[in-house]
RNA sequence: GGCCCUCUGGCGGAAUGGUAGACGCGCUCGACUCAAAAUCGAGUGGGGCAACCCCCCGUCCCGGUUCGAGUCCGGGGAGGGCCACCA
């Protein structure tokens, strides 16, 4: 996004950046937000950004680090290449309105993939991270169980590989179809087909791939004239190229099964070719033969017309079909992986160089660990067209080789910035060190992470490369666990007044200065906090801020009719008596309602409303005594304190007010949180609920003195009610403690 | 198409399986005021009734478990999210 804007308005990235952070800096400070900022650090600083390059090194000796070929979206106009919202429709480049085509480039990829049951198998120790973010990333890594098999191509040497999750259906294959990409294509077809399937993969190649395999595309395909043989039976199938069959998946190849898959059935239907049913629902009626199919039955069941695995559970046919194949050198049970590897280098200018030299003789050589960082130079053009803007600094691109000191270049792509946010957690451990990424005695203390709180739009990508980079991190013995963190949550996404996602890509962010402006941060934090519950998405709305500003205004008038309290004698807090004992019932049971929504699950929205409550009930008392004035006090004490996270600046004033001189200080350093009395909290009277075959027939009520047990008074309770139904029959009573009994009567 | 989430007053939202709608917004009425703002007080799910005593109905719909269901289970509907011709 900086390098996006820098292009728009023509200014330097770096002075964009800076002054964001200003301005970011400076309206968290305005909120009032606790941070230590000792510790903040800035991802496009060299002393940051110089170990995103020492990973790189280390990785790349563990072979972690790879260059592959990879795809891009390339701009035909501007030549280069373009990010995938760059792309608008009708596959044009949202810059410059060229076509946009699919460009294989050398890219340098990180191999996740090879972590990928180990980041599996991590999700099981996840129990505070919420479920669908974990369902998200098992989807995303996508383990898939199946079967690969050859089948020989008849008449020639060749033999198509595919993949398959559902072996068991194999002698319901009645044709096999390849991608429009994948290799054999050109070695099976026959002379007489060659060029329709030449015009064929020439189409498909121009058609964007989306467009392509999109959801309304219908499915079409040709003939090769080619037949492959099912190993399993011998049958002759013929060999088609559809453009529904990915090359990138699996093995680029499919056997189809028309019976038992609706993608396969549609073709099959479109072009006349055989159906037939080899699978029968365990229970429940059988299917119609396969010219009567209405729909693919996908379901397991058994097997049925496949030879000698004829009457098995779908289940143990393909265990028994796996061994057979490997068992005769055609196939074997495989796994196959939704995840890709990352490919991370960007043709970009605003991020962190890849500490590589490209030498004439030595080929890529990385840069030696003492000569990072490979500082990113000030002086770039930016245009957004043509080659990457490092290629145009003549002085960066030109270097000599590590190696052999002979003239050489450097790698002009930077990496992407997920590569920044994978491993910030760490940093913040010692933000300062020149010595390595961070201190491993730190992270022994500290990690993993107790809550991370992010947004539910990084369900997939962020966290996933989060969990792996942490993964290498301890590999390398810098940490000392797999996961970065126990317990995640995801909060809520905040629309804008336009309904839309507040972001700065729709415009619609209202900033909270004006608003701390005309009503200050405590109301504007309290606001915040008031609206929903934090994973819930809300939408932007001004129309509750008026009552807390109120609250506020109405706590600070409280204090100051209630002046007359703030000296009362402790001594006398245990004589309160009558509404003054209610108070203070009322004061603990706040002190625990705030506490426990603090610590548990973050219900802030709660807890403000409990601080309401108590000043309600605050308002509609007239103090007398010493008793009464100290039970008063002691409810503005904990009012003024359990304010302070929620109005921090609010909370210090008041807490000054009740306790004098040097309070605030303390409330600042070590005041402890306010404890509650159980005895106070406790129920003041149990009600027992008598339902007499099941209609509500009254209720008995027995009071709780403070320190009593609840249950003993339950217990009274119960006993009168039992006096009451003397001499009828009690066919059945459930004790609830805390609540109701309820007695059934017969 | 797959996976997941959500559904409670006019609105935001409360309710360890136990008096549904806490708290706040909005609205209505009243007090204060020459008047207004601010503030304070009362009321505010729907229906019945002379009655703010009381009665009935109410948490998207249908069914189930339970003495008791907004909450648990099964099925359906609507809205939203993520992935998507993944073989």
């Amino acid at each position: 996004p900086a390098e996006n804007a820098a292009i728009k308005d023509g200014r330097h990235p770096a002075e964009r950046t800076a002054e964001n952070i200003v301005s970011f800096r400076a309206e968290m400070k305005r909120l009032g937000y606790s941070f230590d900022w000792e510790r903040e650090i800035v991802t496009a600083d060299p002393g940051y950004y110089r170990w995103n390059q020492w990973f790189f090194l280390k990785m790349l000796e563990r072979g972690i680090v790879y260059r592959r070929q990879g795809k891009a979206n390339w701009c035909t106009g501007c030549n280069t290449v373009i990010a995938n919202e760059q792309v608008v429709d009708d596959n044009r480049c949202e810059r410059c309105g060229s076509p946009v085509v699919e460009k294989v480039i050398p890219e340098w990829a990180f191999r996740i993939t090879a972590f990928a049951q180990d980041l599996l198998d991590g999700l099981d120790q996840l129990g505070q991270w919420p479920e669908r973010v974990t369902t998200m990333q098992r989807n995303w890594i996508g383990k898939s169980a199946g079967a690969e098999v050859d089948f020989a191509v008849a008449g020639s040497a060749e033999r198509i590989k595919v993949f398959t999750t559902r072996v068991d259906t194999i002698y319901g294959c009645t044709y096999v179809v390849l991608a429009p990409e994948h290799p054999l294509v050109e070695k099976v077809t026959d002379a007489a087909h060659r060029a329709e399937v030449k015009a064929f993969v020439e189409r498909m190649r121009r058609t964007d791939v989306l467009e392509r395999t999109g959801e309304e595309a219908p499915k079409e395909g040709v003939f090769t004239g080619a037949f492959a043989v099912n190993p399993f039976d011998g049958e002759k199938v013929p060999v088609w190229i559809a453009n529904f069959v990915l090359a990138e998946y699996g093995t680029g190849a499919v056997m189809s099964v028309p019976a038992h898959d609706q993608r396969d059935l549609e073709f099959a239907r479109k072009y006349r070719l055989p159906v037939r049913v080899v699978i029968q629902p365990a229970a429940g009626e059988r299917l119609p033969p396969g010219d009567a199919l209405p729909r693919a039955s996908t379901e397991d069941g058994v097997t049925e017309s496949s030879g000698p695995f004829s009457g098995l559970p779908s289940s143990k046919a393909r265990d028994r079909m796996g061994a057979f194949a490997k068992e005769q050198g055609f196939g074997e049970a495989t796994v196959r992986w939704h995840l890709r590897d990352w490919g991370f280098s960007r043709q970009r200018y605003w991020g962190t160089p890849i500490p590589i030299i490209y030498c004439p003789d030595h080929g890529p050589v990385p840069v030696p660990e003492k000569d990072l960082p490979v500082v990113l130079p000030p002086q770039a053009i930016i245009t957004g067209t043509g080659e990457p803007p490092l290629a145009k600094v003549p002085e960066f691109v030109n270097t000599t080789c590590p190696r052999c000191g002979k003239p050489a270049r450097r790698e002009v792509e930077t990496m992407d910035t997920f590569v920044d946010s994978s491993w910030y957690h760490a940093r913040y451990l010692s933000p300062k060190d020149d010595q390595r990424p961070f201190e491993p005695a730190m992270a022994k203390r500290w990690l993993p992470i107790d809550v991370y709180v992010g947004g539910p739009e990084h369900a997939v990508m962020h966290l996933l490369y989060f969990r792996f980079w942490h993964r290498v991190m301890h590999q390398l013995g810098l940490t000392f666990e797999d996961e970065p963190c126990t317990r995640l949550v995801t909060q809520g996404i905040v629309n804008g007044p336009d309904g839309k996602k507040m972001s700065k890509r729709w415009g619609n962010v209202v900033a909270p200065g004006p608003m701390v402006d005309r009503l200050g941060a405590d109301t504007v934090r309290l606001f915040m906090l008031f609206a929903a519950p934090p994973e819930k998405d809300i939408d932007w709305s001004d129309e509750q801020v008026d009552g807390l500003f109120r609250f506020l205004a109405r706590v600070w008038r409280l204090f100051h009719a209630r002046q007359d309290c703030f000296a009362a004698p402790a001594a006398a807090l245990p004589q309160a008596a009558g509404a003054f004992l209610e108070l203070r019932r009322r004061t603990h049971r706040t002190v625990k309602r705030v506490t426990e929504g603090m610590e548990g699950d973050m219900k802030y929205n709660t807890g403000i409303a409990a601080l309401m409550e108590l000043v309600n009930a605050l308002y509609a008392l007239e103090p007398a005594t010493d008793a009464d004035r100290a039970a008063v006090r002691e409810a503005l004490s904990a009012l003024a304190t359990l304010l302070a996270p929620f109005a921090p600046h609010a909370a210090e004033e008041l807490w000054h007010e009740v306790q004098g001189e040097a309070a605030r200080d303390r409330l600042l350093a070590d005041e402890p949180w306010p404890s509650f009395d159980p005895a106070l909290v406790a129920a003041d009277v149990v009600t027992i609920a008598v339902q007499v075959n099941g209609k509500l027939r009254g209720e008995v009520q027995a009071p709780v003195s403070a320190g009593e047990a609840e249950v003993r008074a339950l217990a009274e309770a119960e006993d009168r009610v039992r006096a009451h139904l003397a001499g009828k029959t009690v066919r059945k009573v459930v004790f609830v403690p805390k609540r109701l009994v309820n007695f059934v009567v017969g």
